[in-house]
DNA sequence: TGACTATCGATTATCTATCATCGATGGGTT
DNA sequence: AACCCATCGATGATAGATAATCGATAGTCA
């Protein structure tokens, strides 16, 4: 079975619409606050009203943006907020599955995370925030992957959970180094396959960034060239 | 402004059509398995066929039902698998719900959870399973409320979580005064407004859940007429 | 009798046209 | 100059038509 999950392979056109949002989003094309006219996308895309309509309600579901009734769609504003509200969440949810996966952690996917890291690092030394950003992603999603909890996973997958990851990398003041090391604990607990530490260490390592957020909300109000994301 | 979110009240089709299907759903006209025609429903509802589509991608993004392209929609049927992985989600999230809750329960909160718990031994009383089902999901659905954390709500509402509560009920064997009382404890912890013990105690609530469906698993397969939900 | 293939009906996906809504703008009045 | 209201253009929402797809069925052949 394909990626789409249809047996024929045959794909509807909301997909085709939803990934050309998403490069459009994650890649800095529409910026937050940005409106979205679907006659136009529909336009660039080659399709009709129809697909691009699904598509964006579907990204409205994941909250990549907001709408109302006869009123239009935008990029959504992530603020820090509304990453002080997602931090909670993505810490039960990922402390759940790094509890999980700490009894499929075999020798391979060790290996496999701190594969992830190393790119990390080598992302951090050549100061390319966009690679070391998928790395994290990457690593995260492994390990969620890894609990063998299929829900968890699509869940994590169809919440904009990984893009805070995103915006954490922009808005904190550590430097991608930090960043990047402070996964090691992670990898520790995971090796030593104690469930109980994974998951505790995991909430620590998502908690710890909702209070950098914090502590740098008043930072932040002061200084707005921050929020450029590369 | 009203519960649709619109400033002028406008309400989209596609919003009658999901209320029409859901309550078709839970309350049993449209059962596991069964196929959903669009253009059925449309006619049905009194629309046309574009607002049912996009009432079913919702439903579908929820986990109500589930599609292929071109192969059109089924209701979901939940298996004894699914609720195994749901429920160390909902651990999760309304663990960390009852957690930041605690800190907000005044008196009027808690009279409204004991109200809940009344609501819940009276429907056990009576043996109506559909009243308690909705006093159960009304006391979690407050709680989650009471942690003043708008996207675990949302999170909590756009997900099935809360119908798993609906399946509970239906494949447990406990009777429902078991399934009512056992919430005592989390009224307990929470007019302690001790954040952890409130966390703890919830976490073990939904994690015993899954316990009883896994023992219960082999004397489902056993025995179907257990299937039948009110 | 079983396997294979062509056909057809049901249904999904999409397109186009049109209606409804909202916000911006300009003119008129005070 | 400020305020109010009518109008209009842009855009969202929907209806109906049509194209594409899939599964069931029937016929044919070995």
């Amino acid at each position: 079975m394909d990626e789409s999950g249809n047996r024929s392979g045959r794909r509807v056109f909301r997909e085709d619409v939803k990934e050309f949002l998403l490069d459009a989003i994650l890649g800095g094309d529409l910026k937050p606050g940005d409106r979205i006219v679907e006659t136009r996308v529909a336009q660039q895309v080659g399709v009709s009203q129809g697909p691009v309509r699904e598509a964006l309600r579907d990204l409205e579901l994941f909250g990549f943006v907001v709408s109302e009734p006869f009123r239009g769609t935008r990029v959504r504003e992530i603020t820090p907020a509304d990453l002080i509200e997602v931090y909670p969440i993505r810490a039960a949810l990922e402390g759940v599955a790094a509890r999980d996966a700490a009894r499929h952690m075999d020798h391979d996917a060790i290996r496999h995370l701190e594969s992830c890291l190393e790119t990390m690092r080598q992302a951090a030394h050549n100061n390319d925030r966009k690679t070391h950003i998928e790395a994290d992603i990457q690593f995260h999603r492994f390990i969620v992957l890894k609990s063998g909890n299929r829900m968890l996973l699509q869940m994590w997958e169809n919440t904009r959970l990984s893009s805070s990851t995103i915006v954490t990398v922009a808005l904190s003041h550590r430097t991608l180094l930090e960043l990047a090391d402070r996964h090691m604990e992670i990898i520790d607990a995971l090796t030593r396959q104690d469930s109980e530490l994974a998951e505790t260490v995991m909430r620590s390592h998502i908690e710890e960034l909702a209070t950098w957020i914090a502590d740098d909300q008043v930072d932040i109000s002061l200084s707005t060239t921050d929020k450029e994301i590369a």
